[in-house]
Parts: structure tokens; C-alpha cells; sequence
DNA sequence: GTATAGTTGACTGTTTTAGTCGGTTTAATA
DNA sequence: TATTAAACCGACTAAAACAGTCAACTATAC
């Protein structure tokens, strides 16, 4: 198991385009910018995250990305999860085959934390990440970036109507 | 953070040398035998269990590993954390600066994940998991390995006194 | 003095990370 | 229609970590 940039760059640029929402897809560009992140890395994670059709995008000149679900129906875990790093802290895939055709000594801890670690991840999603202080604050910080009121989303339902 | 078959290795050594107690001191090679791990690997893990004080050694023949204090008094979380193999989620190390001197979107979640994660794997010792019917039956499983009883803690003081 | 077992350091192949680079399509717009 | 903004795609790379090997050395029980 591992947990590494990789998955914490996926998970804030999903909450970054959460953030974003309501105003058109999001460039990659502009997450770059906010988030500090490669944009030629960001290219790879969204590759992975459209397959995993956690996000829609949109081509050409004003397209990007955009959630491809509600943002109480994405939870971090399913985030990770799209970029390839398993939050499986057995070695052996569950499948309990770790020394030599039998579980291993601690196994069934590996097991344990696994689903200590899936329980507390999946159980938060974007729209609870964007209710906290603290992203708020910081996306605040970031620049204009206003966090998208429910207004913001009656406007953008009218204006994409 | 990771969590890979470094930090597994080491709990399952030190587990070992637990259920192997009050039989004098468990050498690396026995360790290698019945866990499966490469034993000049296993030398470089107890290189840094020495270290941190959570196993001493006996040099010469008869010679080997025991554990540096009580089963209940050490935890999961300190085996990991002496192989290196930190428990902390977060990219910056908790210091909060991990964007330009400043914490990024989701410092905060990474927080929580790694307090969770290490809740967990402290609250567990090596003799809560020697009590764990999974583990006595691997131990069964891996040779004449019964695990050390009351009785044998007794035979062995009155041997190494 | 010999065998056992810990101790140490250097070395190695492989995989993953965290990117970079260059090009290609797609589509909006001037 | 040409330009341009963006997604898309594949190959490549440096650095690190992982997992392990190997050889030499030291301490000690017998």
C-alpha cells in the first residue's frame, strides 16, 4: 500500500474542480496554477480518472474538465483508487496467499487496516471536504477562487439550460 | 506514506520472535525459515529494530534476537515506524508547508488519515496479536512453533536465573 | 580453534515516482 | 479559414525506494 503525491495531487485537483464547478469545465492549465502541480502530471492522473469516469471533459479552445457525478457521489477513496494507488495494506491482494500458498502470520492485520483506512476514506466525499474551515479558507487564499454557492449553481443551470 | 513488505517483514519478525520467547534467543535464521524472508534482508531490518531499542542481541552461537521488552508494551506502529516506513500521510511531514510555504487544499484530510492510521496501529501490541486466533493457528501451522505460554516465561526464569 | 551468529558496508536489478517532451486531435472564434 | 486553446497520447528520463545479495569482520560458546 501506498500513498504518495500521486494520489494526494488526484484527490486535490478533484476537489479543486469541485470548487470550480458551475462555471464551465476547469483547464488543467488553470488547477496547475492553483495547485502547484506538473500540468504535464496532471495529463496522466486525469487520463486515469476519465477511465475511471470520475470526470467528463470537454476539447478544444474554453473546454476542461468537469465533475462527471454529484460531488456527495465521489468519495476519496474511489479517487485513489482511479490513480493506481491501492489503499490494500496486504501484500497479497487479500487473497491470503502470501507465504507460500498460506496467509501469512499477520495477514488478518493487514486485512484490518485495509478496511480501516477504506472505511475512513470512503466515507468522505467532496461535498464534506468542502464544507470543512480549512479548504475553504485555503481555496479562499488561492486566489479569486470563490467557493460555487448554491446561486452560483441555479446560474449556471440557467445559463447551460 | 507506505506501507509495503518492508514494514509487514518487520512486524511478522518481530511476532515471530514473540511466540518464539522464553526459549532463549531466536536467531535470524530460524526467523528466515519459518516467515519466508530473505535472511541477510531480515539483517538489515534488525539492524534498525537494534537501534531503536526494540530488540536486543546475544553474539556467538545459541546466539539471536529477543525482544527488548514486555509484548504488551510494544506496538505495531513502533515496528513500522523503526524500519523507516513512516506512518504519515501527509507530503510535508505535518509541517503544513506544502505549497509555498503554505498548507495545500487537503493538508488537513492527509492529517486526519495519518492520526487514524496510527490510532489503529498503536492501539495494537504484539501481545494482543498473539492472542488473535488467526495468528495462533499460522503459528501451529509453521512447524513445531507453539506459542510461549505462562508456564514457559516461568521455565525460562528459572533457567536464565 | 572452530563453528555459530550478529554486524557492517557495498553493491545490484527492478519498480515506482514524478515528472518532461513532442506531437496529434478537437473545437471555438476571429 | 486560420489560429488557437485545450484535451489526448506515447515515449522518454532521473531519482528514489524496494528487495535482496555478497563478502568480510567480530564476538562468543563449546
Amino acid at each position: 500500500m501506498r500513498l504518495t503525491t500521486k494520489g494526494r495531487y488526484a484527490v486535490t485537483a478533484m476537489l479543486d474542480l469541485a470548487i470550480h464547478a458551475g462555471k464551465g469545465p476547469v483547464s488543467l492549465a488553470d488547477i496547475s496554477e492553483r495547485q502547484g502541480i506538473s500540468l504535464s502530471y496532471l495529463e496522466q492522473l486525469f487520463a486515469k480518472l476519465r477511465r475511471n469516469e470520475l470526470v467528463r471533459s470537454v476539447r478544444g479552445p474554453g473546454g476542461g474538465y468537469q465533475l462527471n457525478r454529484e460531488q456527495q457521489d465521489i468519495d476519496v477513496a474511489q479517487v485513489i483508487d482511479a490513480v493506481n494507488e491501492s489503499v490494500d495494506a496486504t501484500g497479497c491482494g487479500h487473497t491470503g496467499n502470501c507465504q507460500d500458498g498460506n496467509v501469512c502470520l499477520t495477514h488478518h492485520l493487514w486485512c484490518d487496516l485495509s478496511s480501516q483506512i477504506h472505511a475512513f476514506l470512503s466515507q468522505i466525499s467532496l461535498a464534506d471536504l468542502m464544507e470543512r474551515n480549512d479548504v475553504r479558507s485555503v481555496a479562499e487564499r488561492q486566489g479569486r477562487g470563490h467557493i460555487a454557492s448554491f446561486e452560483d449553481s441555479l446560474i449556471s443551470a440557467k445559463v447551460t439550460a
